[in-house]
DNA sequence: GTATTTTATTTACAACCTGTCGTATAATGA
DNA sequence: TCATTATACGACAGGTTGTAAATAAAATAC
């Protein structure tokens, strides 16, 4: 056995990497994810087809790739609205805006990815990604408030999570967005409330003042 | 033009889509849908594959065929138990049961089609379908009692539906399925009743006795 | 700067898939 | 029985994937 030496990262390696990552996130709101060859992301990237196999196993591990580094921002930014957690229970209006703000910054990526064109396996990793976000930042620590659930914490947060997609889904379709991602992680966050508040023997308030979700005008 | 004869229809032709129809479902809990080939359908129906293309335009045009006839039937269980009104209005305890005592009946074939074996097109059918449902026989019936919502019906109805979704993943990756179908139906009735009760201004009141949410063992 | 190692290119290949031709066969309805 | 028409059959072009060889290029180590 040869000792293993550290060698430094070779710069081609990660320089390549970057190129079909680019490539691929670059041609999915211009054709669909599934409708992608091989041939057409290396095209892109400028890089022989062979090439592609040294560093990803096939465009699903090139895809989870892409998205990885994007989705673990969001866990970030997720975790500072949900800490301290008296800040969450008294203001439901920062909880989730943050996961919607990136889809309006990402909708043509969206729009494509949630429809036949886009990718079971990029649902599913959404839909974990929620499950675990809404679990770890929101549910589990309500739970822990007050120990006596009605209903399984897990079951809440894949509730949520799937309702998130479903409206997700809806906002992207509905007439070319007609309310602000405030409003919709509002809306959400509003009608997830009370429920959840008798799952888990809570009693948070919802505010008394109306909320306003007025559409408004794309200007 | 030639006079349009109504001829009767050829036996042939019903019966090689049955066939082909047939095939199709046997072989998705078999090998997942995406990884089957024409020529597998075809094999299994004992049918040449160009004779394929007499019937159907692709894969997903004869899963949708395969399909309908099931939601169809789906959708009228439903129609009975929200109606009359009265009877949903004061007994949560039968609402979308038919749901997911459907996915329980057909766990194989669902257990595979939500997940990366699955396929984008029927994950947006079902979604589509529940969010027809649940708006036309919930939501929208619910929001007419009280022409003052807070939140948009049909925003409501994704809501619910993508939760569905969710529940349903949740539930077919849930330790062999420990609760049973009314079970999981209940709690989402439970679940989403007192947000709705907010969003659409009624007041539906929870029943005062615990509910069963015990786990069970499969025997 | 030079040598060595790693990475990338190129070309080629086998295997599979799809959609669509004709033409021949056989079942069906009239 | 007879005309119709669904189906079988074989074949084709064009696309896909994953892999293999030998060659060329680039980066690192010294």
């Amino acid at each position: 056995m040869e000792a293993a030496i550290p060698r430094k990262e070779d710069r081609r390696k990660e320089r390549t990497r970057q190129l079909l990552r680019d490539a691929l996130l670059e041609l999915i709101p211009e054709k669909g994810y599934e409708a992608i060859s091989l041939q057409d992301i290396t095209d892109r990237a400028n890089v022989a087809r062979p090439t592609f196999y040294l560093h990803f196993k096939d465009k699903q591990d090139l895809l989870f790739s892409s998205l990885r580094e994007i989705y673990d921002d969001l866990t970030k930014r997720q975790h500072m609205y949900c800490e301290p957690l008296e800040l969450l229970v008294n203001n439901l209006n920062g909880v989730g805006d943050s996961d919607f703000q990136h889809v309006a910054e990402n909708a043509d990526f969206y729009k494509v990815m949630l429809t036949d064109k886009g990718s079971m396996a990029f649902l599913l990793m959404v839909l974990e990604y929620l499950s675990n976000v809404i679990g770890n930042e929101l549910v589990n620590k309500l739970a822990e408030e007050n120990n006596s659930a009605r209903i399984p914490p897990d079951f809440i947060s894949s509730f949520l999570a799937g309702a998130e997609i479903g409206i997700v889904n809806w906002w992207l379709k509905s007439n070319n967005m007609r309310y602000s991602p405030q409003q919709v992680s509002r809306m959400m966050n509003y009608l997830s409330l009370l429920g959840m508040n008798w799952a888990l023997k809570l009693d948070i308030q919802v505010p008394s003042e109306e909320p306003d979700f007025s559409e408004y005008d794309h200007g």
